[in-house]
DNA sequence: CGTTTTTGACCTGCGC
DNA sequence: GCGCAGGTCAAAAACG
């Protein structure tokens, strides 16, 4: 196992090291490297999806949560994932929900996988137009771009303008999801700044009609524990197959929101 | 036994 | 220069 050790060095030094020797803890790169934003409606009743992130791991990667910080601003603390996959990779993910929308969570993606993913390799989802992990030795450089938004990006952009916190977001793709689930997938691609990509996946599921993160309040720790619940795994693109089961599932059990 | 999750502390970056 | 917020690492505990 020196090698996987080896490797972890590695991708520290490649990461951290290389650019300074005297950074080596938090990374001085706070709004630097690519970045993929997710937003994630996940509707239904704010907080009570657990079963979706509890079957599937997620989406193919394996996800190893490495921290979690209360944001300001945010009633809901944003959770740290490290791909777990391989040592080597240093692909990351966070994953918070909207303080505006309890039922929206936001992925935030960071740096890209130097390594074919378990479920690409093996089902392939069987297109990936562009990005069988291109290279695997451009961990440092990568192209910005995530197996899983890539793919479901590719998929037919149908407009569906359905919320009221994309306002801010100006360039929005609405996208329907690959699988045709009761769910609209919306992906907001728009580079802000040069480096800087950021992609918007919104899972619509219903039309909620409010956000439960008002009725918090009445029911703070049944609503807390569940939040915490979903931003412990989250399912995207790759995982839409598994996820969309477990939502369908979900959906077809009569959930009480509170 | 191995892997993953949880919590706390520390450090860096940014804004004022 | 100081303070605040965000992000990461490390150690311990829990679960499979």
């Amino acid at each position: 196992m020196d090698g996987s050790v080896s490797a972890e060095s590695e991708s520290k030094a490649s990461e951290e090291s290389q650019l300074k020797p005297t950074e080596t803890r938090a990374s001085k790169r706070r709004k630097v490297a690519e970045r993929t934003v997710v937003t994630v409606k996940i509707g239904g009743n704010g907080g009570k999806l657990k079963n979706e992130g509890l079957g599937p791991p997620s989406d193919s990667w394996s996800w190893r949560k490495y921290g979690q910080k209360p944001i300001k601003g945010s009633p809901y603390p944003r959770g740290y994932y490290k791909c777990s996959t391989s040592k080597g990779c240093s692909a990351k993910k966070q994953v918070e929900r909207c303080k505006t929308d309890a039922s929206m969570l936001i992925i935030t993606y960071t740096s890209s996988h130097n390594h074919p993913g378990p479920d690409l390799g093996t089902k392939n989802r069987t297109q990936s137009p562009k990005e069988p992990e291109t290279n695997d030795s451009n961990d440092d450089q990568p192209a910005v771009s995530q197996a899983e938004p890539e793919e479901v990006k590719n998929e037919v952009p149908i407009k569906t303008s359905s919320d009221e916190d994309v306002s801010e977001e100006e360039h929005f793709h609405y996208l329907q999801s690959p699988l045709r689930f009761p769910q609209n997938i919306v992906i907001n691609q728009e580079d802000s700044f040069a480096g800087n990509l950021e992609r918007r996946f919104l899972l619509d599921e219903e039309p909620l009609p409010s956000c439960p993160s008002i009725k918090a309040s009445s029911t703070p720790k049944s609503d807390e524990k569940d939040f915490f619940d979903e931003l412990e795994e989250l399912p995207i693109c790759s995982a839409f197959t598994s996820f969309m089961r477990s939502k369908v599932f979900d959906q077809g059990i009569p959930v009480v929101p509170s």
